[in-house]
DNA sequence: AAATTGACGGGTG
DNA sequence: CCACCCGCCAATT
């Protein structure tokens, strides 16, 4: 497994029971700003053998990003049952919701 | 080797 | 807030 790869596994299995984090941020995180990509492929290749909490995954706009049908059910299940509140149309309150790795910044410094 | 493909994101209007 | 557009990047075609 690459180094980027083996830091976005440990990143997505950080991230807490009810928190998410967006692909971008996670990529950031491993060292690759430019690479939500890379962080989507992960997921695919390794949310299973690695079980990871890949619902604790959605996008910039705190909207859930999975194009399969039966798996964005899944995931809206999966977060609601951590407390979280996802809307009608999948979206949730990322100022909520979203969790801040103190490596990268805190909440604090974010609305500063 | 070139084109395609995503569970993406930021800038712009 | 929204729609568009374009840059990204590695795995797969």
């Amino acid at each position: 497994m690459q180094p980027f790869t083996r830091k976005v596994v440990d990143i997505i299995r950080s991230i807490p029971e009810g928190r998410v984090m967006t692909y971008g941020q996670i990529a950031e995180m491993a060292g690759n700003r430019r690479g939500a990509r890379q962080v989507v492929r992960v997921l695919h290749t390794y949310s299973k053998s690695q079980s990871l909490p890949w619902h604790r995954v959605i996008n910039a706009k705190g909207q859930i990003a999975i194009t399969d049908e039966e798996a964005r059910y899944e995931q809206r299940l999966a977060l609601e049952s951590e407390g979280i509140v996802v809307d009608a149309n999948g979206y949730i309150e990322l100022d909520r919701w979203r969790h801040y790795p103190s490596e990268i910044i805190t909440e604090d410094e974010f609305l500063c």
